[in-house]
DNA sequence: TATATTGTAATACAACAATATTACAATAAA
DNA sequence: TTTATTGTAATATTGTTGTATTACAATATA
């Protein structure tokens, strides 16, 4: 299972940003084949969207056959193989963390100042 | 000066992508005090829009304070100034990394791969 | 001064995004 | 069997995004 989480500021559609956490969970192996994903309206409610929102983001993912639906029951992950170029990825990254330093920037903070406090995040992960 | 690109696939609005790129250009220090954008209608042209679409940009980057817009002459860089408390300031950096840590997190990405990519990153502004 | 350039405003239009609401059919569970 | 849950469908509504077009006022330039 993964951790939802939708980016208003990001300007990606809700759906679309559901769509590419689904699949970048499953190009990862967080979502394997046969797992079952939240309801469309328990997803709904814990991102607080409509569930159609939700409803769509499934339903284009199930045309793609990445996911299988079984009516009454609910969602599952299709079995397909899911391949996110490395392109694509390092994009995303990218994408994230450029947003990741404009805003920081905007409240004075540098690279330096942030690689300094995931650092610090990360060796108290380790701990 | 910066290298305006759209991406249609990306899912995010054009005018978004513009708004995105001036904020990062001047947080890398590409963009400065007082420089001078492309017009509204030279800058539609090389991105293949409508001016609308540049106008709305900058028209929003105006209102919050980041360009300055002389009527006749141009679009420039506005001076910006930065205000945060000291004392809030450990918690905002925190606030900040831990939020785009979870975002990263929803695409399966880890404190490391964020590590690294702004390393890269900065590697990249001191050439 | 006359002309071109600049940002801006206004209107109309089509497509998309998200919500709200209601309802239905298939499955699971009591 | 009855009830609840599941995904789905349909409709309406609101706001956003992007284009197209015309026009205007301030500034710069010839």
């Amino acid at each position: 299972m993964i951790d939802f989480k939708l980016d208003p500021k990001a300007g990606v559609p809700f759906y679309r940003q559901i769509i590419d956490q689904i699949k970048y969970g499953i190009a990862t192996g967080n979502l394997k084949v046969g797992e079952q994903l939240p309801t469309v309206r328990s997803l709904a409610v814990e991102l607080k969207v409509n569930l159609n929102t939700v409803s769509k983001a499934y339903k284009e993912l199930e045309i793609q056959n990445i996911l299988e639906t079984q009516l009454g029951s609910g969602t599952f992950i299709g079995n397909i193989e899911v391949k996110v170029s490395p392109k694509e990825k390092k994009e995303k990254l990218q994408g994230i963390c450029r947003e990741f330093l404009t805003i920081a920037s905007s409240y004075g903070f540098s690279l330096n100042d942030m690689i300094a406090e995931l650092n610090t995040m990360q060796s108290k992960t380790n701990q």
